[in-house]
DNA sequence: GTCTATATCCCGATAGAC
DNA sequence: GTCTATCGGGATATAGAC
């Protein structure tokens, strides 16, 4: 996504080729092994093999950082959330693999999950991240919007289902649910709920 | 809840008796400015007047101090969400009450909702934390059993609508609704589609 | 323009003195 | 219990090598 077409990454030599995405590979697999917490700039330089001052030239800080990984991740929950449907599959079961596979990629890819969320906190003044969510919501929009009358309406069951997918989720992250599988059932279940029930999401 | 009868705060002589909760209060503070990212061990000693040393006497580490905030967080979340319920009122109003409560907690409250989360991620091995947290989902858990025949039912229906305060509560620190108000309306319509469609939790 | 070397400051944590 | 001293590490800023 980032650059299509990378040249070789240049070996042993002084410069580095392309220390950006260097980077950002390298704290995915720190957050894989350590979580946001443990995540440090000057470790992911170390395994890059740079000095720790280095990543300055291409990232503001470490949250700078930290956000570029958020982007990927967010790129690639939406690739899972548009290949989770069917074509022509019903509205209400094209919201209900999605939700499925929110809750699968959070924990699937937890670290990636965690380090969107991290970076979500912080997306003021930056534009990518932004627009990099953006689509999350259109996933679940536009099966809300199939299911439902008016634009208003479509609206609010959208952000009702999103909170039933991150509820779950989040809620996963924290020891609550016996299982992933069980995560993902359960989340699913209440999404059928709230769209048997979306009378009731009138204002 | 902690001390019963703590003696006088005695701030004079910069020894004061209370050690340990004039953390707790400065952390809590300090949560309050920064967040839980920005929190620091030598920040909090400085301002109670402190050596940095001085609380390895009383919390094993960093995340001791955090999940002693925890405590406090649950503990006051359980009173608001205990009181948000007028006696005799029908399970449906009160599950729906509840919700509320949660997301009011989470807004008003919100350097203690982030304290609780980033506590409940490492609660392994703090059974006092575990234990404080449990009486949040049987504040869910009672209106739930009064909607349902089956016990098996009434956790499902509990643990959906965790999800959903849940979800609206951490949207919400995230910039996903217009205001604290529109996000504790639309869980409580979340929740309540959720109880009419509560038939769809079956597994 | 990209990286190295260096230097400063802050934080977490431990050991030993009072 | 608390303080002083201290170690190790990390986040940045700056100066200079290429």
């Amino acid at each position: 996504m980032t650059s299509p077409a990378t040249a070789t990454p240049s070996r042993a030599s002084y410069h580095h080729g392309d220390l950006r995405t260097a980077l950002i590979e390298a704290a995915i697999e720190l957050v894989a092994e350590r979580g946001v917490r443990g995540f440090s700039l000057a470790e992911a330089s170390r395994r890059v093999g740079v000095a720790g001052s280095a990543p300055y030239r291409h990232f503001a800080d470490k949250d700078a950082l930290l956000a570029a990984v958020g982007v990927l991740a967010a790129n690639r929950l939406v690739e899972m959330l548009q290949r989770s449907v069917a074509w022509g599959a019903a509205p209400e079961e094209a919201l209900a693999a999605r939700v499925r596979a929110y809750i699968e990629f959070a924990a699937e890819s937890r670290p990636l999950f965690e380090a969107l969320l991290a970076a979500g906190r912080n997306k003021v003044g930056r534009p990518e991240l932004i627009a990099a969510v953006e689509p999350i919501a259109t996933a679940f929009g536009e099966p809300s919007a199939a299911l439902c009358r008016d634009k208003a309406q479509a609206e609010r069951l959208t952000l009702a289902v999103m909170a039933v997918a991150h509820g779950h989720a989040t809620l996963l992250g924290e020891g609550a649910f016996a299982s992933r599988e069980d995560a993902a059932e359960r989340a699913v279940a209440a999404t059928r709920a709230v769209v048997a029930g979306k009378a009731q999401l009138r204002a």
